[in-house]
RNA sequence: GGGGUGGUAGCUCAGUUGGUUAGAGCGCCUGCCUGUCACGCAGGAGGUCGCGAGUUCGAGUCUCGUCCAUCCCGCCA
């Protein structure tokens, strides 16, 4: 080794044994005084002052050139520091190292963008991506390398402790058409034909299952080709695990067994377990969302029954309607919302397919002191309405509450969006406060395992078509596949999908019948993209379920930052590039012949 | 594919109603400085105002197009 100790290892005790040592690191600051110069040493753990006296002639005039990021070696003797030269903020602030010898491995140019966590942080990201290396190198950054590094070793260690194995599944897989969008992968051996990348090892996680591996996980990676997100990139990681003869609520104490060890390692927070459960239903029509953040109220309340036989021609039609429901929120203490605020929460609901956004803000009149409601809406209310909504939603002086009156998917959409960015108004404002460590674990059950698809007019599978059906919802299959719940279940944490899974389909023909009258593939294709499926079903499956848990938004959650872009070592831009690599890239005319891929001029350009 | 925001020095930003030679802080270079720790002080260099067209006597500023980044919708079985 280039060095005997580290930059955070040094003590007082190395300091009264006059130890020698050799430190090398990164030039992180200078302070030149000109008779004494002063260097800040640091490696991946931490920092160590080293000192340059005049007396050394030569390592003191080189330390004058010392260009910040430049790697050094440093031999010297550890010394302690006189009692007002301390630096109390520094963790080896009681000692230095007196440099004896200097070697500078490697000169740095000057910096991109400065490294500093204040300064940097403001930094352009596309420039930082760029320069990922330097960007990561920043102690805060690197510190979220070793925090998904520890999270991920806490993951495979609480697993491996219940009896996992591991193993890899291909990620050379083939098209799956129904799911996302998937990169393609030409076969040269095969011309004409495509591996894809794999979206996910689903169904190979199945076959190991039927294989009798019992207990399967992996950290896989996985491929979408679909639109980038501040939480979605083309390839990300995924917490994979399958395990057979269980139902749901093993899997559901696996995953908080597992969770509790992560966040206590990580931490050092004990999460209540079992974590609440609640239904799709009951998710959607309290919070307008399958993943909804359970840390504030601010509640939707259901007033269609109010309003079928209302003088407000608006709500009176949607709610005597097929599907119609209208609803409310109380934004309690927003009613001082802007004209700019207003404004957005209306465009939110319009882009959700709303005509627009009506409400009521309940406000005391500086000159009466009297609470008065003003509404655009308020003349159509009957007396009778205006005390059902008071009562049912607790409108008191300076609250403001919003309405959608639609079908109820889009009714929940609507409000479920709004109650979001009104309680970010209430945050900005200090009237909505959320402890930072506050973890709201949930699962989401129940979900409906069919949804209808007005475009193509025919049911889809609203996960997987493999999800089991829950077993007394079996005999409306056939009759009303809308009404069948599915044996899914989703772990929310804040409000953000962590992942998904379910209870598979082990018996042949539950899935066949599934495939071809329920959900109207045709039988060729079928075979052709699930074949193999049915057939290893018919050779002793086991009943098996799992779950997926996306990594990277979990250590997201776990390091409190927004984009995963921070947590992964070298993300994609939104336009799916690595800025630093400078991927993708044009191949060759060879390469695409050898591929079998042929190309015309047009195209090339 | 659609909507929002942004692009001026290496970095972060300011730039008035369209008007002389486009500014600040940090960084960089040079010099001074023996106890600093965001060291300090003095001086200096550094610009295709994203790109292209247009309007104008004159464009960083106005118009159109385009590229890039980012947030969101669509999409993500």
């Amino acid at each position: 080794m280039l060095r005997t100790h580290t930059c955070n290892a040094l003590t007082v005790g190395d300091a009264d044994n006059h130890a020698k040592v050799t430190l090398v690191g990164w030039v992180d600051t200078v302070r030149d005084l000109g008779g004494v110069r002063f260097v800040d040493l640091r490696d991946r753990e931490g920092i160590t002052q080293i000192v340059f006296n005049p007396e050394r002639a030569e390592i003191h005039a080189a330390a004058h050139h010392l260009k910040d990021e430049s790697v050094i070696q440093v031999t010297g003797t550890v010394v302690r520091r006189d009692a007002d030269t301390i630096n109390p903020k520094m963790s080896t602030g009681e000692i230095e190292v007196v440099a004896e010898t200097l070697t500078v491995h490697n000169v740095c140019q000057t910096l991109p963008f400065p490294l500093e966590d204040a300064k940097a942080d403001k930094v352009s990201e596309d420039l930082r991506l760029e320069f990922r290396y330097l960007d990561l190198r920043r102690p805060r950054n690197l510190g979220l390398v070793k925090t998904r590094a520890l999270a991920a070793q806490t993951i495979r260690r609480s697993l491996e402790d219940e009896g996992f194995l591991e193993v890899e599944t291909p990620m050379l897989f083939k098209s799956t058409p129904e799911g996302a969008r998937e990169f393609l992968v030409p076969s040269r051996l095969n011309p004409g034909t495509f591996y894809a990348l794999s979206q996910s090892p689903q169904q190979y996680k199945q076959m190991l299952m039927v294989a009798g591996v019992e207990k399967y996980y992996q950290l896989a990676r996985c491929f979408r080709d679909e639109d980038l997100r501040a939480d979605r990139q083309l390839e990300f990681t995924q917490v994979d695990i399958e395990m057979s003869f269980i139902e749901r609520e093993d899997m559901y104490a696996l995953i908080e067994k597992m969770l509790a060890a992560v966040w206590k390692k990580v931490l050092g927070i004990d999460i209540p377990t079992p974590f609440p459960r609640m239904s799709f239903q009951e998710a959607m029509d309290r919070y307008g969302v399958d993943k909804p953040d359970t840390r504030f109220g601010i509640e939707i309340a259901d007033f269609t029954d109010l309003f079928k036989s209302s003088a407000f021609k608006v709500f009176n039609t949607v709610a005597n309607s097929k599907d119609g429901v209208v609803r409310a929120i109380n934004a309690k203490g927003l009613a001082d919302i802007t004209q700019g605020e207003l404004t957005n929460l209306e465009t939110v609901a319009k882009t959700l397919g709303a005509k627009g956004l009506a409400f009521i803000k309940s406000e005391k009149n500086p000159a009466t002191g009297e609470v008065e409601w003003k509404s655009p809406i308020l003349k159509f209310f009957s007396d009778a309405e205006k005390a059902a909504l008071k009562e049912k939603l607790n409108i008191e002086d300076g609250d403001i509450v919003f309405f959608a009156a639609a079908p109820w998917t889009q009714a929940c959409a609507i409000l479920g969006r709004i109650r979001l960015e009104a309680a970010a108004y209430l945050k900005q404002r200090g009237k909505l406060s959320i402890p930072a460590d506050k973890y709201n674990f949930l699962w989401v059950i129940e979900f409906p395992l069919m949804l209808w698809d007005e475009d193509e007019k025919r049911f889809l599978s609203a996960h997987h078509p493999f999800t089991a059906p829950v077993a007394e919802d079996v005999p409306l299959l056939d009759t009303q596949p809308e009404k069948v719940r599915g044996q899914h279940y989703d772990i929310v944490l804040n409000g953000v999908e962590l992942g998904g899974g379910s209870i598979r389909i082990h018996n042949p023909d539950v899935q066949k019948n599934i495939f071809e009258n329920v959900l109207k593939i045709p039988a060729d294709i079928v075979q052709s993209r699930f074949g193999y499926m049915l057939k290893a079903f018919s050779y002793g499956a086991p009943p098996h379920g799992g779950i997926a848990l996306g990594l990277d938004r979990l250590v997201a959650m776990l390091a409190n930052r927004a984009s995963i872009r921070d947590i992964i070592a070298f993300p994609k831009t939104q336009k799916g590039q690595d800025l630093m690599a400078e991927s993708p890239a044009p191949v060759t005319a060879k390469q695409l012949k050898d591929l079998h891929i042929t190309v015309t001029a047009e195209e090339v350009v």
